[in-house]
DNA sequence: CATAATTAGTTTTAGCCTTGAACTAATTAT
DNA sequence: ATAATTAGTTCAAGGCTAAAACTAATTATG
């Protein structure tokens, strides 16, 4: 109710968008579309063949339904081929970028490792390095619809200004979304890795309904809300900071200012120097008992602060992302059963607790799906 | 965009409800209005006329803008006697009722006492009750837009229905929306009533931009959660239950099924009984060491709980409702410097804590809000 | 195998909504 | 007193969607 009112000229597009948005989870017939969003099979008829003319969209020919009557449907899909996409995911140590059709298909991905490189010189890496690619790789740059950006920890995405990260000095304050926009002509957005990391799992993976959060493990702890597929960004789109929950007040002083924070516990490196266990494979091992301490200990602290955050959010997914790839399923299964004891929620709905479907190394695609959806439907 | 697609017979009533949303707030002219919707003049005077002719909307009459030339405006203001609605507040041992017109004045209040009474019971006071006062008051039940109804804990608010919710028996699992529809021919609205609450700050206290944090504290410790003055709901419409937030995972069980919640220890029978305190007044009192370890002790409490919210939800502003009526500004200064000490956030964007603007005893008025919501724009 | 039934998609006409421009109305600036 | 400014209205024009009647393509049925 907060945004303007819709003037006629605005409706058309507005369904358009709907269409367009229907589209880029599964292909649908003319007659399902119109099922789908309300529009009246004539109306679709007009938009769908539009759009079929400015080459957005394809016919993918006629596709049965099994067992009914009546002539074949014609499918419809978003036409990957209209154009693309840039991500560009900002890390401590390196820099990766992917190019993404706007059907969501990754087209190539490289990782370029920056070691301690200046702001400065960061930009000038990725004003060269791109064009080249691009070139190499026969992308021709009049088809760039868009270009997103993640990085972690707060950043200011209205503004495009990546704020103070702890222990991330690239880009400190530095206005990249301006910067980029300059460069490369096309519109840029700019979000937290996590937030894109749960977008790319809602479009590309499985389809979230209802409330989620997306938890990544790396260096640091992050996290995303989704409700129904729509990032809750909170007051300056830095919401899910699931890193920074105190689990224990009087624990050891976290570099952001509390104490006792999940972080300080439950990444794999926190958990080898404090278990001394070689990697993510003894945890889970049934013959270490420095690993089944580790594997405790992970779950009592991960999960004090998801049943934290399923108490605050009312969720019933949390999506895990990371670190944690060897039998993931034991992890998810263990934190699934203690929210579930140790919830008031989960008592009336229970909580389910899964891996993410993206491969690791995900990010630059990631950073890419914002730019994806501000092209689908001009908001991130 | 997970909504249908507009058609055009929904398109005029759409930009009806954003002009009555408006002039919710504060009376605007026409040339306002057409301003902030972004619709053209021509439309305003339309729909606007209309809204009048049907009784909704009422000229104020001129109203000059301090020292500009041109014709005077006319403001516009939402008719308080086109009708109004009923909120019901559910409680432990009381049933509180409240009239309020669509304007959001409250034509008058009272309160039921419950004792043991049963569900059946309960349901039959308040069929018997509210015509008989609805008469004595000479309000018209032709006039009777809406009923909302809140309660605490646990609902599902789709299905109009309280779920289990922990010390509080009555309505258990019974459909009272249901039930109440069918007396009262009316719509039926079910809310939590933290929810209520920040909906009640929100339209007739003060607009909170931004996302933000309504907790009450009474028996329990409820909280609803606001982005720029919508409920963020969570999967089934109980997000925000702040009390079962655990600040101690080896604490003392809590009915709730987890350990060491907030519930526990920060309300003021909890600090009562912990602390051998008589009365809110101690907790501020500058002779009393009692007093002073309870504050510190709520200070702690509550501060980790809500550090945990900033992070979650990148809260700027909490608004604290309920029991601590005495010196509450001492209170919420003392929690915003504990979190503004303990959150990563908070280094960028500094949290307030305010208190409520609302009077204790307000829940059956705010019961009352999503039942005007609904009329305004047909969503609570 | 022909006809009916069913489902998909298109064409065309009509109606509704918003708009923009030109207007009236009411006030201040000079 | 006249110009400038802002508020609000009227009305013709244009754009979008809907509904109905249509064509198209397939399965069910005897």
């Amino acid at each position: 109710m907060a945004e303007k009112a819709l003037n006629i000229l605005e409706l058309k597009n507005n369904n358009r968008y709907r269409i367009l948005d229907l589209l880029r989870y599964e292909p649908l017939s003319r007659a399902e579309v119109s099922l789908k969003t309300g529009l009246a099979k004539s109306s679709v008829t007009t938009l769908v063949n539009e759009m079929i003319n400015e080459g957005i969209l394809l016919e993918l020919g006629p596709a049965r339904k099994n067992g009914t009557a009546g002539r074949t449907r014609i499918l419809l899909d978003i036409n990957g081929s209209y154009g693309f996409v840039l991500g560009i995911n900002l890390h401590r140590k390196r820099i990766s970028v992917a190019a993404v059709d706007i059907k969501g298909k990754e087209l190539w991905s490289f990782t370029l490792p920056t070691g301690d490189i200046t702001t400065i010189e960061a930009l000038e890496l990725i004003k060269k390095t791109l064009p080249k690619k691009l070139a190499e790789t026969k992308l021709n740059i009049k088809n760039l619809l868009g270009l997103g950006v993640s990085a972690p920890g707060p950043l200011d995405c209205e503004k495009g200004v990546i704020l103070e990260p702890p222990n991330f000095k690239l880009f400190n304050n530095f206005p990249i979304v301006e910067a980029l926009k300059k460069e490369f002509g096309c519109p840029v957005v700019l979000e937290n890795d996590a937030v894109t990391l749960a977008l790319a799992e809602h479009s590309y993976v499985k389809k979230q309904i209802g409330s989620s959060l997306f938890v990544t493990v790396s260096n640091g702890i992050g996290g995303a809300l989704l409700k129904n597929g729509d990032i809750y960004g909170g007051s300056h789109g830095i919401a899910g900071e699931l890193g920074h929950i105190s689990i224990d007040p009087f624990g050891e002083e976290c570099p952001c200012g509390n104490r006792g924070c999940l972080e300080q516990y439950a990444t794999l490196s926190a958990l080898k120097n404090r278990f001394d266990i070689a990697d993510s494979v003894e945890l889970t091992s049934e013959n270490s008992q420095k690993g089944k301490a580790a594997f405790d200990f992970l779950i009592n602290t991960m999960g004090t602060a998801l049943v934290g955050a399923v108490n605050l959010f009312d969720l019933d997914t949390v999506i895990l992302y990371g670190e944690f790839d060897n039998d993931t399923e034991k992890i998810t299964a263990a934190l699934e059963e203690y929210i579930k004891s140790h919830s008031v929620i989960c008592r009336v709905h229970p909580v389910k607790v899964v891996p993410s479907g993206l491969k690791r190394g995900s990010s630059a695609f990631a950073a890419a799906i914002p730019a994806i959806n501000y092209f689908f439907n001009n908001s991130v």
